[in-house]
DNA sequence: GCGACAG
DNA sequence: ATCTTGTCGC
C-alpha cells in the first residue's frame, strides 16, 4: 500500500509544511492573519484537481473536544469504491490556539498534520470537517491543509455563517452557490432528499465542481460524507478512551 | 437504536 | 466544539 509519509508533494503545488509548522508558528492573532495571507497566496483553487473516478483513496479529518483542552485529531482513508476503511490514525495534543472566529485553522492543524504524519498511505484527496475559501480570509482550514500537505482538500461544512447562499432544490444531488460579495466561494449541496445541505468549498488542488461530485459519493446513506463521520467517530472514541 | 431537529 | 433532555419516525 502507501509508502511515503505526508513529506512530499505529489506534483502539484509542493507541501509548504515546514515553512508553516516550523518556528515560524503563529502565536497572535495578527501573526496567524499574516500567515493565512500566505497560505491564501499558495493556494490553488482553480484547478479541475482529481475526478472523482480517479480518486481511489480519501482521507476524513476531525478534531474532538474535552473540557481540559485535551483534543484528538482522527484521520480516517477510505476507498472511494466501496467505502471501506483503509486505516486510520489520531493523535492527542493539547489546543495551541485559543478558539478565535476566523483561526480556527491554527487550533486545529497541528494535531492533524501529526495524526496524518501517522498515516503509512498517502491518501488522494483530504476532506475536513469546516471551510474552505468560504472564508472572511479565503484560508479556512481546508485551504491551510492542501497547502500544507500538498494533496488536494477541500472543506464540507454543517453551518453556514459567513455566506449567502439560496436553498438548494429538495432532492439529493441538488446545489446552490454560496456567495460572499458576489463572489462564489462555494456551494450548499443536498446529500440526502430533504435534509439541511452541507457546505462545500475548495481548499486547495481541486476544484469545486469535483469535490461536490466526490462528496456526493461519500454521503450515500447520511447527510455527512462518510469520511468525516468516520473520523468523527474515531476521535470521539479515542477522546473517551482517554479516560 | 440512530438520526433529524429542537433551541 | 461539548453536554443534555426530549419527541418524532424509519
Amino acid at each position: 500500500m502507501g509508502t511515503d509519509t505526508g513529506a512530499h508533494g505529489t506534483g502539484r503545488g509542493e507541501p509548504q509544511g515546514r515553512a508553516l509548522t516550523g518556528h515560524d508558528w503563529p502565536t497572535t492573532e495578527a501573526e496567524a492573519v499574516a500567515v493565512q495571507e500566505r497560505v491564501r497566496a499558495a493556494a490553488d483553487t482553480m484547478g479541475p484537481g482529481p475526478a472523482p473516478e480517479e480518486v481511489r483513496t480519501v482521507a476524513g479529518v476531525d478534531v474532538a473536544y474535552a473540557d481540559d483542552g485535551t483534543l484528538v485529531a482522527a484521520a480516517v482513508v477510505l476507498e472511494t469504491a466501496g467505502l471501506t476503511v483503509v486505516e486510520e490514525s489520531v493523535h492527542a495534543g493539547r489546543a495551541q490556539f485559543p478558539y478565535v472566529p476566523g483561526l480556527l485553522a491554527f487550533r486545529e492543524l497541528p494535531s492533524v498534520m501529526a495524526a496524518l504524519d501517522g498515516l503509512a498511505h498517502r491518501p488522494d484527496v483530504l476532506v475536513c470537517d469546516g471551510y474552505g475559501i468560504a472564508h472572511p480570509r479565503r484560508a479556512g482550514l481546508a485551504v491551510h491543509l492542501g497547502v500544507l500537505t500538498g494533496i488536494p482538500c477541500y472543506g464540507v461544512a454543517k453551518t453556514p455563517f459567513l455566506f449567502d447562499y439560496e436553498q438548494p432544490g429538495f432532492d439529493r444531488g441538488a446545489t446552490s452557490p454560496l456567495t460572499i460579495d458576489g463572489e462564489q466561494v462555494g456551494c450548499a449541496l443536498r446529500t440526502q432528499d430533504g435534509v439541511k445541505p452541507v457546505f462545500v468549498s475548495v481548499g486547495s488542488g481541486i476544484g469545486l465542481p469535483h469535490a461536490t461530485a466526490l462528496t456526493l459519493r461519500l454521503a450515500p446513506a447520511y447527510r455527512q460524507p462518510e469520511t468525516t463521520r468516520r473520523a468523527d467517530r474515531l476521535g470521539r472514541a479515542r477522546l473517551a478512551s482517554l479516560t
